[in-house]
DNA sequence: GAGCACTGC
């Protein structure tokens, strides 16, 4: 027999395997389930929220034997949960047999043999592990979001079973699956598809007749007549796209219903508390969205026992993020706010978009969670079906510079081999080969370099990563910590309108006049200067966010342990400017990671780019903006462009000309 | 004088 023949007959043996198992309840998914683990080497689990996929499967692989077992989630709450869910239904000790393990938070021992992670612990241990050979099985799960991370993991995992034939199984859970897609991702392994029934009441879907050009009023109008018309209790759950539309929305909503019950107190009823009551409910508005106050969060999400209906105004947070309880109406604008591409190298821009028919689904399914629910949608259904069925794969829309490095520290060598659910642009490999290559992680044959691994070793933006090793040659690594965590978190300065003055008073002792980075250190260090147990107190007073340092904080303790793993030998540091401040040393390292993003200004301050040919403006949360003086020349770094209204820089410092000369990756030059 | 959807190591 001919190879061809053999092979050819290896194949149609695979094909026989391939199996499809519809529509299963629950008693008998655990029978099909361990068949199909059994007979395959990837399982596709299709089932709704509320299937048990994620809870009861690895259990199930757990009883018949397997002992290593991971279960990937896209989100730290969702990997914390399910594992403390998992543990309790078979009272086991969290961390015993069964644990988790997110960022700044292990709970296992060397027992566990059942492990939630999220997707990125996952990569990180792939750098050591790139076969993943200390597991027999993984669950991929969520993997219709198509996460940046998820699609790696996914390519990742098809490496390592390609590489480990007969030892490694997978299995790729998720809502609604795009079944072709990755039945052909896999079509070279055994492979079987399950599905099973959701738990999820039934919803009632109904769409506006004509459409509407201003969703923002339609939302606000569909909220009220769902409190008149619609039966009680039962929340109402309104989709918008942003801050400012869920604050708008939610001032016309509180104003209207107060006209309108003062209305009908005055003309037609009595003032009867009882008859009051009868005729209509109160009705009280809460927004929810990522940048709000944990307290002001969890206030939407209390139950309010049937004393009045709740109006949750919410970003696509409450999409997967945040499980709201009681919600029974749905109202979907249709839109979300979503990073779109841009020509432009790292260049970040929002746009309002409409959404996919999955996310759609999404929105729909949180109103059938405990009881029939009915769902609004503030589009017609000839819009609905333009939608397109599934949301753009993140891959296709982000910076690849970390994910490249971190492939190739797998040991990878050209990371545009790795086989993809879907391929990024060519050119969004090579121009993070560019700059990887620019910044010293990379030899002059593209090949990763001592300095490149010593960068993937550290959880930071490669950038940060080079910062920080420079900062341990010119010996001032403990600030640039510091420095690290503060500049990997959001923002730390809380903005409202009403508290500004104030505000900008109480931070005025932390400005350095170098620019962003310097102030944000000195917010950092006096921080870490406090108490622990004023520290919250103290940044309400100062108008600072606290989970924003406090993430800082774990950052920082992280990042000095793995510092003190590596051990660096003495002859990595060097003497070179030590009769320097701390300061400038900073901004030479600085410089050394991000002499990229660096600016020339020019007369007037018109400030151009270096690398791409760009004009653009200091960010108004800046505190150089407005702040360069018309005769200034030299130089800025920035942390982040952004596409606004137009071009701008956030976080941003003045840096010296020979800092770019000699920390610049040898990309400038003195124009003679 | 403008405005930051959401995750993650």
């Amino acid at each position: 027999m001919t190879e061809k023949n053999m092979a050819q007959q290896n194949n149609n043996k695979r094909k026989r395997i391939w199996s499809l198992i519809k529509n299963l309840p629950a008693y008998h998914a655990r029978k099909s389930f361990l068949q199909a683990l059994a007979s395959s080497e990837v399982v596709l689990v299709v089932g709704e929220t509320g299937c048990g996929k994620t809870t009861q499967l690895p259990q199930q692989a757990l009883d018949v034997g397997y002992r290593s077992i991971v279960t990937t989630q896209p989100r730290r709450v969702a990997a914390i949960s399910v594992a403390e869910r998992v543990c309790l239904e078979r009272g086991v000790t969290l961390g015993s047999q069964i644990g988790y393990v997110v960022r700044f938070d292990d709970k296992t021992s060397s027992e566990t043999q059942l492990r939630y992670v999220t997707d990125g612990v996952l990569l990180r241990e792939a750098i050591t592990d790139p076969d993943l050979s200390r597991y027999d099985l993984i669950f991929v799960d969520e993997a219709h979001e198509r996460s940046l991370q998820t699609d790696i993991v996914l390519g990742v995992v098809k490496r390592a079973l390609t590489n480990r034939r007969g030892s490694l199984k997978v299995v790729v859970m998720s809502a609604f699956l795009d079944t072709d897609k990755f039945r052909s991702f896999f079509s070279s392994f055994d492979l079987s598809i399950l599905e099973m029934e959701g738990r999820l009441y039934p919803i009632d879907i109904f769409y506006i007749k004509t459409p509407v050009e201003d969703y923002v009023e339609a939302a606000v109008v569909a909220c009220l007549q769902i409190h008149f018309e619609e039966s009680f209790p039962g929340d109402i759950l309104v989709f918008l796209t942003g801050q400012e539309e869920i604050e708008s929305a939610a001032r016309m909503i509180k104003e209207r219903f107060d006209n309108y019950c003062s209305y009908l107190e005055k003309n037609f009823l009595p003032c009867s508390e009882n008859k009051h009551t009868t005729l209509y409910h109160p009705l009280r508005v809460y927004p929810l969205f990522a940048a709000m106050s944990p307290d002001a969060q969890r206030a939407a999400l209390k139950p309010c026992r049937n004393q009045f209906r709740k109006a949750i105004l919410a970003t696509n947070i409450a999409e997967t993020s945040i499980t709201i309880p009681g919600i029974k109406y749905v109202v979907d604008c249709g839109f979300s706010k979503q990073r779109v591409v841009s020509s432009m190298k790292c260049l970040d821009a929002l746009r309002v978009s409409p959404i996919s028919q999955a996310q759609a689904l999404q929105r729909a399914g949180r109103a059938g969670r405990e009881c029939p629910g009915k769902c609004f949608r503030l589009y017609t259904k000839d819009d609905f079906d333009k939608l397109s069925i599934h949301p753009v794969p993140e891959i296709l829309v982000s910076d690849l510079v970390s994910v490249t490095l971190q492939l190739m520290a797998m040991g990878m060598e050209n990371p545009f081999k790795l086989e993809l659910l879907d391929n990024p642009r060519t050119e969004s490999f090579q121009y993070a080969l560019e700059v990887l290559l620019s910044i010293g992680a990379l030899d002059s044959s593209m090949k990763l370099n001592a300095i490149g691994k010593q960068m993937a070793f550290f959880p930071l933006s490669p950038m940060l990563s080079r910062s920080l090793l420079e900062s341990i040659t010119l010996n001032c690594s403990s600030s640039m910590l510091a420095l690290c965590s503060i500049l990997s978190t959001e923002s730390v300065f809380q903005l409202s309108s009403q508290i500004r003055e104030s505000a900008f008073q109480a931070w005025n002792k932390f400005i350095s006049s170098l620019g962003d980075h310097f102030t944000l250190l000195q917010v950092f260090q006096s921080y870490l200067s406090i108490p622990e147990h004023e520290r919250i107190q103290w940044c309400k007073e100062h108008y600072l966010n606290y989970r924003s340092l406090a993430t800082a904080n774990n950052i920082y303790c992280q990042l000095s342990q793995l510092l003190q793993q590596q051990k660096y030998s003495s002859s990595f540091m060097s003497h070179l400017y030590e009769e320097e401040s701390e300061q400038d040393r900073l901004g030479r390292c600085l410089v050394a990671g991000f002499f990229r993003q660096s600016v020339r200004i020019g007369s007037n301050c018109q400030l151009y780019t270096l690398f791409e040919p760009l004009q653009v403006d200091i960010h108004p949360s800046s505190v150089l903006h407005r702040r360069l003086s018309s005769k200034e020349e030299g130089y800025l770094i920035y942390h982040e462009l952004i596409w606004t209204t137009k071009p701008y820089i956030r976080t941003v410092m003045r840096v010296k000309e020979e800092w770019l000369l000699q920390h610049g990756g040898n990309c400038f030059q003195l124009e003679s």
